[in-house]
Formats: structure tokens, sequence, C-alpha cells
DNA sequence: TATGTAAGTAAGTAGTTACTAACATATCGG
DNA sequence: CCGATATGTTAGTAACTACTTACTTACATA
């Protein structure tokens, strides 16, 4: 691994947990285990550091979720998509948390914090157009159905990891399910 | 007002906007025109700072969303509830993305930010059971469509004030009563 | 053998940061 | 009017912070 690489994944890990003002130049080197002045000679500056660092994390975002776009049932597709996308805001809980807040002084994180979520915004209104046209739901714009399952999973799960003290990761996927399907589309349940 | 009262009113802008690292002493002094000696002289040190200014944000929350606890109309009462809550959430999202943020690395905050979102679970229970024992909902644990609500408002304000670049509260208010009625519940729909 | 490249070491700069000490002044209740 | 309490002023400290400079080492390639 390059001192370039080990520079950056340490970036990532201090940024996410201390944010931009809480983690020092000093401290990614010596957790790169690199001398400070070599992060200077890759990095302009602090700054640049942490937008490289940023676009990488994001980067590595992989939403494995389409695997069910044309589901027969709709039920099933949807628990599926809600589920993947809970394990997804589960892991990436701390960088979205970091970005949430960093993004209130540094509105050009906007951008890369859409790239996340919006992505499965556009997947799941392929979901919903798709049994709409089946005729499984009533013909609305399917971005509302996406946006609401997405806004329902994303404050699902970073109210769960921000307030319980510790998560049973499976009860809480159960839990998810219950909701969705009581309250979400309970038209669905039979 | 009192120095006192002018540092925790200046703080909590500053805490608010840069988090706590991001915030210095001398300009939460500088902003609350008080000499920064005068900070320390009423806050043992910054952390103390930090803490009491966390608590007095949360303690000026007010919930004005009882009013509609026994409304015969369900589908008017949720509407109702889930834009006093969007309101809520978009004045004090700073402060919440804040301490999302902060809660990473002091686990304490978790009970304050609890104190906000959690009194209203209880009573959107409330609201839930009196519709449920009139027959207007399936006798299910009303904590399920309390929990499912709150993390849709939660979810879909967050996510607006943190993707969007500019927003026009009421065209929103609009949607998110389009997703309640349409995605959520959507058997109350007629 | 010569040269370029990536990295290290050591030292330092200029500014910031949380926090303290000592002393002076203002304000206010009794 | 007195004395206590609150606040200001000034100065300082020790550590930290982002970033720079000058020079060195090791290795690969021409």
């Amino acid at each position: 691994m390059s001192a370039k690489e080990k520079l950056l994944y340490a970036a990532s890990r201090l940024f996410e947990e201390k944010g931009y003002s809480g983690t020092t130049t000093a401290a990614v080197a010596a957790m790169a285990g690199v001398a400070e002045v070599t992060l200077f000679r890759h990095f302009k500056n602090k700054e640049t550091l942490f937008r490289e660092t940023v676009k990488q994390i994001q980067g590595s975002v992989i939403l494995e979720i389409s695997d069910r776009e044309g589901d027969p049932d709709l039920r099933d597709g949807l628990c599926h998509f809600a589920k993947t996308l809970c394990r997804y805001f589960m892991e990436q809980n701390r960088t979205i948390r970091m970005m949430l807040f960093e993004s209130i002084r540094n509105p050009e994180l906007k951008d890369l914090l859409k790239e996340g979520p919006m992505r499965s915004v556009t997947r799941l209104e392929f979901f919903f157009s798709y049994h709409i046209s089946q005729g499984r739901l009533p013909s609305v714009d399917p971005r509302i159905y996406a946006d609401s399952l997405i806004s329902l999973v994303f404050g699902y799960t970073i109210g769960l990891v921000s307030l319980k003290e510790k998560q049973d990761i499976n009860s809480e996927l159960e839990y998810l399910e219950d909701i969705i399907t009581t309250a979400f589309l309970p038209e669905l349940k039979h």
C-alpha cells in the first residue's frame, strides 16, 4: 500500500470519527505510519485531504439492491430493498452523520451525500413503476413511493443508531419489516 | 440579560454551527460580548459549557402537537402531526445534525437527543391507540404506527435540508402530505 | 554511473487554543 | 455609603496546529 493510500485510509477513519476540525494532520500521519511532511507532499493542505477522503469514502458505496427490480412479489421486494438499505445506513452511519454535520458549513458536500441515497431513489422508482404497470399499485408518481420508503428507512436507521444504546441488527431488521407491512403500504398485507 | 445567559445563547449558536471542536471559547465570549475570563468564571471549562448549552437548547423545545390527540378525523390529525413535526425538525435541523455527529464521540448526548423525538413518540402512541380503539385502524401495537410516522418525517426532513439546495417550506409540506396519504396508511385515502 | 522519485528526519514558524493570575473597576443590595 | 459580588483588562503559559524548509536515504531506471 502506497503512502498516499495509507493516508487516505487513516484520514477516512479519523474524519469519520472526529470530523474535520477534530482531526489533526499529525494524527492522520501517525495513524498512517508515515511522516507528516509526506502528507503535505501528497495533499496541498488539510482541506484537500478531507475532500479527497470524502470522495473515496463515497466512491466505495456499492448498493446491491437492484437484483429484485423485477421481483414478482411486491411485498418481498420491498422488504428486501428496505433491509438492504437499512444495513447500508447502519454500516455507513458514522460517515453519514459526520457528513450531515460537515455539510452545514461546507454545502458542496451535499452533492457527495446525494450520490449514495439518490442513486437508490432512481432504482426504487424503476421498481415501483414496474409494479404500477402490473396493476399492483395505484398509478401515481412512483417517486412518491420511492421517496417515502427511503425517508422511512433512513429515518428509522439513523434514529436507531443515534438513540439506542445497543442494537441487535436482526431484531431491528425484523421490526423494520413489521413497520413496512403494517404502516407502509398496508394494503399489501394479507 | 446576565453574562451567563449571553454566553449560553452565543454558545448555542456557535456549537450548533461549528460543533464542539470547531468552536473556540474566545469566539463564544466575543459573540456574547463579554470577556473570555468571564466564561471560565461561569463554566469550569469548555466541556461544561458545551453540556450546559446542549441542555438548555433541548430544554427550549416545545412540541405543540398534542392539540389533535382526540381528533375525530384520523387523516387530518395525522397530516397535522406530520407537518408540525416537519417544521420542528426543519427549525432544529442544524442542532439535530450537530448532535447526531457529536453523539458519536459523546454517547451521553443520546439521552438529550431522545428527549425531543421520544416525547413525541409517546404522544403519537396515544393518538393511534385512540383511533385503534375507535375501530379505524387494525388493532396492532400503536407503537409501530408511531415509530414509522416519526421515522418517515424525520428521514424526510433531514434528507430535505441536507440534500436540497433551496427549500420552499410550503411545497415540501404539501409533498409530505402526499407521501402520507399515498404511501403511509393509504387505506385512509378515499 | 548518473539521475529521478518517493520517502524520511529534524527543526522551525507563526498563529491558535484552553485556561490562569493579578489587579482594577463597576454595580447593586442593605 | 459600604462591602460584596460581578465583570473587565492585561498579560501570560504551555501545548497544539497547519504547514514549511533544508537536507538525507533508498531504490529504480536511463
